[in-house]
RNA sequence: CGGAGUGUAGCUCAGCCUGGUAGAGCACCGCUUUCGGGAGGCGGGGGCCGGAGGUUCAAAUCCUCUCACUCCGACCA
C-alpha cells in the first residue's frame, strides 16, 4: 500500500480525552476515532490489526474443534426472560423497542441465543459434544467507559459455547478451550496467564480468566517466576487426546489476581514471586445446566434418560486485545507490533521521492515485496525525512526499509528493526532476502521476539491448513519477555 | 450511580475573574528555500466560542437550564 493513497489520519499531539498509552497511540496512529463515549469507528490501520487478531483467534478455535456461526446483535427480550437474566442484568444491558413495541436488546453476550439454537436442533447424545463460537459485536452500557477500546461499551468479542451430555464431557470441552486460549494468546505475542476466577453474572462453578502482563495493566497480579520463561507453543497438543495433563500443568503454576492473592499463605517463595500488572483478555466458564435447565435444552442419553445439557462459555475480548497488545508493546516513539498482528509487515520509506534513483529503487523494491506476498506500507509522500521516520515509528511496523540518497550512492539501503532499534546498511538483494526468506535473518537473531519470524507466510497461511485434528507445529510465534 | 472537571479552528490551548464583536502553536493551501530523525521564509483559508433562554446599548466572557465529553470512586471481555 502506498501511503500517498492510504487513509492514515495521524495526530501529532495527544488528544486530551485519552489517558492511557494504548488509547493515545491508537488515536494518534489513526487506528480509531471515537464516535461517542466508549464507541469507536475503526479506520484502515486499526481494522487491519483487528482482523489479524480475529484470524488467529478463529484459527485456534477451529483447531480446537469449535464451529463458527454468526448470531445477531439484537436479540428478543423473551429469550432472556426464559433464563431469568432480563431482570438480573440491570442497566448494563441496552434495551430497545422495535416499531411493534416489542422489547429487544443489544446483546451483551449470547448464552440464551445459542441455547435456543441448540435446544431446537440437538435432541440426542449422539449429536454431542459440540462447540459453537462466533465473533460478533457486543454492547454493554458501562456506567463509565474508559481506556479507549480496552473498556468500551461496544466491543468485538469471540464467544464460544460448549454442549455436553455430562460433567465429564463438559470438563473435556473446558480443557480444549483452555488450551486453545493459551495458544491463541501466545500466537498474538502475549504472555497470558490463566487465573482462577469468580464467575460473576455468567454463573457456574469453574472459571479462569486469562490475564496478560503489561506495565500499565489495571489490576495487580502475582505469579510464579516460572511463568515468564514458559513457551506454550512448544507443547504438543492433540485435541482428541486427554488434555487434563496440560490443564493440570498450567494451572499448577501459581498465579493469582489481587483479590485472591494471600501473601501469607502463598506457596511461592518471595524471591520466585513476580508482582505485575495485568489486563484481562479472556474468560472461560463452566456453568453446567444454568441455562439449559430453565430454557429446556434437553437431550436423551444412551440410557434413555432425558438430561439438561452441560454447558460452558468462553470469551475473548478481540477489540480489547488491540489495546492490550499496545499496552504490552510500545515505547516512547509509538507502537511496536508483534509480527503476527502487525497491520503491515514492513514500512518502506523513500526519503527523497523527488530523486530519480531513489524513486526507481523504492518503486522496484516495493513491487518485489508485493510480489513476494509481503505486506508493505510504502511511504512515497513528499514529506521531510524526520516526519517519515516519526510516522513509521509511531505506527510500529516490525521492520523499516529506508531508501535515501546517502545509501543509494553506496548501493545500500537501511534496514531498521523497530523493536530493538537496530539498523544495518545492506544491499538491496540482502534486504529482500532478509525480509522475504523463510529463514530468520541476521537482524532477527539478535532481536527479542522475532527469532522465528517467517515473514512471507502472512498471506499464504491464510487459515487454510486443512483439518485441524492433528498435531500442532511448534514455534509459530515466539513469546517476547514481558518483563 | 456518587464526587470533580472540561466544552473556543482539524489537534493542543490562551482569552472569561475586570462584557466592547476572536487569538497562538501545530496541521491545511500556494510560492520558495530545504532535504538521513516531526525543517525555514513569505502569503493564504478556516471558528453562529457545545446548545437554548435570560441580563445588558453590547455576551466567548455574567446568570439559568440543557447536552456532550473527561477524570476519581463502586462494576466489567
Amino acid at each position: 500500500m502506498r501511503l500517498s493513497e492510504y487513509f492514515l489520519p495521524l495526530l501529532r499531539e495527544n488528544p486530551s480525552e485519552a489517558q492511557i498509552v494504548s488509547h493515545r497511540l491508537m488515536l494518534r496512529a489513526g487506528m480509531i476515532r471515537q464516535s461517542s463515549a466508549g464507541i469507536y469507528s475503526w479506520l484502515p490501520l486499526g481494522l487491519r490489526v483487528l482482523k489479524k487478531i480475529e484470524r488467529i483467534v478463529r484459527e485456534e478455535q477451529d483447531r480446537a474443534g469449535a464451529l463458527e456461526i454468526l448470531m445477531p446483535t439484537v436479540q428478543p427480550a423473551e429469550l432472556w426472560r426464559e433464563s431469568g437474566r432480563y431482570d438480573d442484568y440491570g442497566k448494563e444491558m441496552l434495551r430497545i423497542r422495535d416499531r411493534h413495541d416489542r422489547e429487544m436488546l443489544y446483546g451483551p453476550t449470547n448464552e440464551e441465543q445459542v441455547t435456543e439454537i441448540v435446544r431446537a436442533s440437538i435432541k440426542s447424545y449422539r449429536d454431542l459434544p459440540r462447540m459453537l463460537y462466533h465473533i460478533q459485536w457486543k454492547f454493554r452500557d458501562e456506567v463509565r467507559p474508559r481506556f479507549g477500546v480496552m473498556r468500551g461499551r461496544e466491543f468485538l468479542m469471540k464467544d464460544a459455547y460448549s454442549f455436553d451430555l455430562d460433567a465429564a464431557g463438559a470438563k473435556r470441552s473446558y480443557n480444549k478451550m483452555f488450551v486453545a486460549y493459551l495458544r491463541t494468546f501466545a500466537r498474538l505475542g502475549l504472555k497470558a496467564i490463566p487465573m482462577r476466577a469468580d464467575t460473576g453474572p455468567i454463573g457456574g462453578e469453574l472459571s479462569h480468566e486469562f490475564v496478560i502482563l503489561a506495565e500499565t495493566g489495571e489490576s495487580a497480579v502475582y505469579c510464579d517466576r516460572a511463568w515468564l520463561s514458559t513457551d506454550i507453543l512448544a507443547t504438543e497438543v492433540d485435541y482428541h487426546g486427554d488434555l487434563e495433563p496440560i490443564f493440570q500443568r498450567w494451572t499448577g503454576l501459581y498465579a493469582a489476581t489481587d483479590e485472591k492473592h494471600e501473601p501469607d499463605s502463598c506457596p511461592v517463595p518471595r524471591e520466585e514471586l513476580v508482582e505485575a500488572r495485568g489486563i484481562e483478555v479472556g474468560h472461560i466458564f463452566y456453568f453446567g445446566d444454568k441455562y439449559s435447565q430453565p430454557m429446556g435444552a434437553l437431550v436423551i442419553g444412551p440410557d434413555g434418560e432425558t438430561a439438561a445439557l452441560e454447558m460452558g462459555s468462553y470469551g475473548i475480548g478481540v477489540s480489547r486485545l488491540v489495546g492490550a497488545l499496545i499496552e504490552a508493546n510500545h515505547d516512547g516513539a509509538g507502537i511496536i507490533w508483534p509480527e503476527s498482528v502487525a497491520p503491515f509487515r514492513i514500512g518502506l520509506i523513500n526519503l527523497r521521492p523527488g530523486d530519480t534513483r531513489c524513486r526507481d529503487t523504492a518503486d522496484d523494491l516495493y513491487g518485489k515485496l508485493l510480489g513476494a506476498n509481503v505486506e508493505v506500507l510504502y511511504d512515497d509522500r513528499d514529506e521531510s525525512p524526520g516526519a517519515k521516520f516519526a510516522t513509521m515509528d509511531l505506527i510500529g511496523l516490525p521492520d523499516q526499509l529506508v531508501i535515501g540518497p546517502r545509501g543509494i550512492a553506496g548501493g545500500t539501503i537501511e534496514v531498521k528493526h523497530r523493536r530493538s532499534g537496530e539498523r544495518q546498511d545492506v544491499s538491496i538483494e540482502t534486504a529482500l532476502r532478509l525480509l522475504t526468506a523463510s529463514e530468520p535473518g541476521p537482524l532477527a537473531a539478535s532481536a527479542p521476539g522475532t527469532k522465528a519470524r517467517r515473514p512471507g507466510r502472512a498471506r499464504s497461511e491464510g487459515g487454510r491448513k486443512g483439518p485441524r485434528s492433528g498435531k500442532l507445529q511448534d514455534g509459530e510465534r515466539p513469546i517476547p519477555d514481558p518483563a
